[in-house]
DNA sequence: GTTGTAGACGATACTAAGTCTCACTGATAC
DNA sequence: GTATCAGTGAGACTTAGTATCGTCTACAAC
């Protein structure tokens, strides 16, 4: 089964109807191989409504289809997900995103929330810097 | 010397011209207790233009009077800033922020460099929950 | 105190990212 | 076959922020 078929299935199992605006969508979706924004989706995703596509991206990010990279500058893009809660650490020069293994702050959210007696729900965590590619390609043009 | 007044040196000893404008804006951020959006200072300083609210607050993030707080549905607000590079720990029922003094996530920095050959050269954190007193007053409404 | 000037100003147009509305379409159940 | 309602596209709108531009004024030099 492929990965398109995939999350058809998915989307099916939760009574979503199957359209080919949202077929469009996903199959543009899972073309990426970093990170991308809405509007390379639109780009790729010709005919298909502004909204749809919002909406869409919606429902797979709901769906953990997608995830959320948060840049540096806090604007938003999307990546596919492959695998469950997870952080990122994204090169600012190439943009080039390597996903990381493990929560590394599963043990610090216990720590907090003993501390502080919040009860902690959720937190972001993304990391910049620049991919090895990246700093021995500067070092030759310097 | 009052907190404006600080400010306002600092801004001298760079260079910057101290205008009534500045000055209502600082004046209205170090007004705030919590964490605040643009929209909040721009109705606080009266009269005082929208793209001089957006430079002044540019201007006050890049002296580290101001912090950005990254919310959980990812927009931006700013909180006033009175130590280095920290934390926020905010509570998503009653919006309350509570900064975390000391860089949690340093040693971690280190781990990835090694591990991954990137050169890190910064990340966001937040942590999102529900501070004590926001869970006692759902535990007596329910 | 006057003046020159560049930095700062407000107004406003613009952009980017996303939401809302609404009449229409078409997938699905019956 | 048809009724229904989830989903659609167009486009107006919102929010947060940037760019432009002619005018103003804080402040240093005189």
């Amino acid at each position: 089964m492929s990965e398109l078929e995939s999350v058809i299935r998915q989307l099916e199992a939760l009574d979503h109807r199957i359209t080919p605006s949202r077929v469009a969508v996903i199959a543009a979706v899972l073309a990426q191989s970093g990170h991308f924004s809405v509007e390379t989706i639109m780009h790729q995703a010709r005919g298909v409504g502004r909204a749809t596509v919002f909406r869409t991206m919606r429902l797979l990010t709901e769906l953990d289809i997608v995830c959320r990279v948060l840049l540096e500058d806090a604007s938003l893009h999307y990546r596919v997900s492959r695998r469950g809660h997870h952080h990122h650490l994204v090169c600012v020069s190439c943009g080039n995103v390597q996903d990381l293994d493990e929560c590394a702050v599963s043990d610090l959210v216990r720590e907090l929330a003993a501390a502080t007696e919040y009860e902690i729900e959720g937190h972001w965590l993304e990391f910049y810097g620049r991919c090895a590619a990246c700093r021995s390609s500067v070092a030759l043009t310097t």
